[in-house]
DNA sequence: CCATCATATGCCTATATCGGAATGTGTAAA
DNA sequence: TTTACACATTCCGATATAGGCATATGATGG
């Protein structure tokens, strides 16, 4: 089997940079194609592609505007990825400590005991 | 040029469903590759790549424990992708209301210029 | 040293990617 | 209708995946 599909969800979708760049820009509003694709520094095409994912995991909605198409942003399917993310925050800050103590008590343990390789 | 490596960076490494399920159990504390294979559901090989992937991006930690060897979580390399999507925070929130009221202004356009269809 | 347990790695298949180039579709203006 | 513009789609190639299976590596205990 191959990896999951860029369109399963929202985490595979901003896996890829470029997309999120997209998403960025967006923020500032709703934009066509060729602007994005000229801003970003990417063919037409590409960012035709890109665009086809975010609108298929639902993070962007397109209008049509005339000849163009106007592309704005749907951040709603980034809440999930957030709280997930979010899930972990108290790690970030906490696991580190825990490991430097653990590596305290380590050393420690070995000095009281030197003949008894007991650990390690 | 194919998809990004799942190495390359935290986003890709949690793109795969298996491998955040791996990061939640190790919420819990170490555990050794066979419980979190057996807790997923997931061959002991599957489970092995997995932490390597999980390993390279820096978000798991391994010590060799006896026989065992015990992966920890490390979840420093979350903190970025939490900032990221925290940065479309108000977006999840306010996009919608936006273009509801855009709709309504449309809407009302069309009310106020019915032979004209300059827009749609 | 040998057997055993825990884990890692290699090989294989099928698939889905991203990028480029060319082309198709749709809308609007001449 | 023809032309022009904006965008989408298709075909291509190279690559990297996830999973299954077999096997190699590594540490422990006898």
């Amino acid at each position: 089997m191959a990896r999951a599909a860029t369109t399963s969800d929202a985490f595979n979708a901003i896996a890829e940079p470029q997309r999120r760049e997209i998403l960025v820009l967006l923020q500032g509003g709703e934009r066509p194609v060729t602007e994005l694709a000229r801003d970003l520094g990417m063919s037409q095409p590409q960012a035709s592609k890109h665009l086809r994912v975010l609108r298929e995991v639902g993070l962007v909605r397109v209008r049509g505007a005339g000849k163009q198409r106007l592309y704005g942003l749907d951040a709603r399917g980034l809440r999930p990825v957030h709280e997930w993310v979010g899930g972990f925050e108290r790690f970030w800050n906490e696991t580190f400590d825990r490991l430097d103590e653990y590596v305290r008590d380590l050393k420690q343990a070995r000095q009281e005991e030197p003949p008894d390789d007991d650990d390690q």
